[in-house]
RNA sequence: GUGGGUGUAGCUCAAUUGGUUAGAGCACUGGGUUGUGGCCCCAGAGGCUGGCGGUUCGAGUCCGCUCACUCACCCCA
């Protein structure tokens, strides 16, 4: 018989390595909470136009990235390839503009693009996604990565950097593009197959083939630098000089293009060189136009997106690190003992001590092993015999010291012997 | 979507040029004189060698197909 496997792409997170997301998670909650945050939760399915309309028709991730399906309707619907779009259109839904303290959202969940998978890439991945609405000035891009790279700061992530770049905005751009193309047009012949086709379809792309052909032909390229109109230039100096005034380090990159077609002016990457062939641990940009463009009042808006797979692939090139070992291990020697133990570990339990019990017996030199393997630092030994006595050795696992405690306030004792408030 | 690599126990890996009953370490279970962990010793359990088909007296090993995983391209978080 077949077994039946998850989806390709789309893992399972086991317990041994969901602390490290909860850490992240944790972590993220509180340094986006204190920049001004607010949490939102919009659904993971989203009808097909939205994506189409926001992220782009021509891009990868629209052509032939998206999971999408007719429903019983024959509507089509799209599992959301990532945040933003979604973000603003609950924003523009709910008409959250009337609450002008609301604009700073966040929004932690899972993603969906059907590419093959990789390191680093899965289908289903997750995302840590930052979103600014209405505030065009240039502090806030400088916040907002200031922002990532204090979260990142906070987690130790070691081996990773800021890269800017600006992509213009909708008077400087099609002059840029226009060199460009014209550039590359008449260089055409020494161009990969790839890039030959990029230069129709998204010429900045050509400048980050890796194809040393390609390279050179570049040489003597127009820059984007030099095509920004007075106010992008101006934004963007200022940009470099907040993050300057911050002591936030970054490198220029008038290289770096961004995916989605709704990026405009500020661009940013943290970008790591310790995952194979995936390097952008998160991204993301100014989008001024999106939310017009979705149907919505003509405000700025601003935001990034952080890849938790890849963040915690970073992070575990540190060492890795056990669970919550148990405090308190419960062994019991006899069918009363048994019977009281278990009605004990449970009384345990709801007074919060994290404690662990055999439930099938066997020998105490059995229990004795597998409390020790477990990491407890106490075991309770509860048999018959403590029962009639009334008393009952706790023994500490690395001190190999025994106290008896009373059976009759075990509950008490346990908590303030195995807690350390007792010796 | 395109290419490369790899599939043997829960994990990491062995198995002469095709040749008996597919092994080891770790992990797991039990035991080492009646109720005390780690180290050590002994024992046990655990595999249709990813699946299907072919060649052969004989296939983990060779061939074909398929599936899965993985890395890379494309692109992206």
């Amino acid at each position: 018989m077949e077994r039946i496997q998850a989806i390709k792409g789309m893992n399972d997170i086991l317990p041994a390595e969901v602390h490290w997301w909860q850490t992240v998670e944790t972590t993220a909650r509180e340094v986006l909470e204190t920049f001004g945050y607010k949490e939102i939760r919009t659904p993971l399915v989203e009808k097909l136009e939205l994506f189409a309309r926001s992220i782009g028709e021509s891009t990868d991730i629209v052509e032939k990235e998206m999971y999408s399906f007719p429903d019983r309707k024959g509507h089509w619907l799209t599992l959301r390839p990532e945040a933003t779009a979604s973000v603003v259109r609950a924003y523009i839904q709910h008409n959250l503009r009337a609450d002008p303290l609301l604009q700073k959202f966040y929004c932690i969940g899972p993603m969906f693009r059907h590419e093959r998978p990789q390191k680093g890439r899965y289908r289903q991945f997750h995302q840590i996604d930052a979103e600014v609405f209405g505030i065009q000035d240039p502090m806030l891009d400088a916040e907002v990565m200031y922002m990532l790279c204090c979260f990142l700061e906070k987690l130790g992530v070691q081996g990773v950097g800021l890269h800017i770049n600006s992509l213009g905005c909708r008077e400087c751009r099609p002059a840029f593009r226009q060199a460009l193309t014209a550039f590359l047009g008449d260089r055409a012949e020494e161009l990969c197959p790839d890039c030959d086709r990029r230069r129709h379809v998204n010429p900045l792309r050509v400048f980050d083939c890796k194809v040393e052909r390609c390279r050179k032909a570049l040489d003597g390229a127009p820059e984007l630098v030099d095509y920004l109109c007075p106010d992008c230039r101006d934004h963007f100096q200022k940009v470099q000089a907040c993050l300057r005034d911050l002591g936030t380090p970054f490198q220029l990159d008038p290289h770096m293009v961004r995916g989605l077609d709704y990026y405009m002016r500020t661009t940013f990457e943290v970008v790591t060189d310790r995952l194979g062939a995936q390097n952008a641990v998160g991204g993301g940009g100014r989008y001024d136009g999106l939310m017009k463009d979705l149907g919505g009042p003509d405000l700025p808006g601003i935001g990034f997106a952080i890849g938790m797979e890849r963040l915690i692939l970073l992070l575990q090139q540190g060492q890795s690190r056990a669970g919550r070992a148990p405090e308190l291990f419960v062994a019991v020697i006899g069918d009363r003992a048994a019977r009281e133990g278990f009605g004990l570990v449970q009384r345990l339990r709801n007074s919060g001590i994290r404690t662990e019990f055999t439930y099938g017996g066997g020998s105490l030199k059995s229990q004795m092993r597998r409390a020790d393997k477990l990491g407890v630092s106490h075991v309770l030994i509860l048999g018959d015999e403590e029962l009639d006595r009334g008393k009952a050795p706790v023994r500490n696992m690395a001190t190999k010291e025994q106290v008896e405690i009373p059976l009759d306030d075990a509950l008490a004792a346990l908590t303030r012997y195995v807690r350390g408030h007792d010796h």
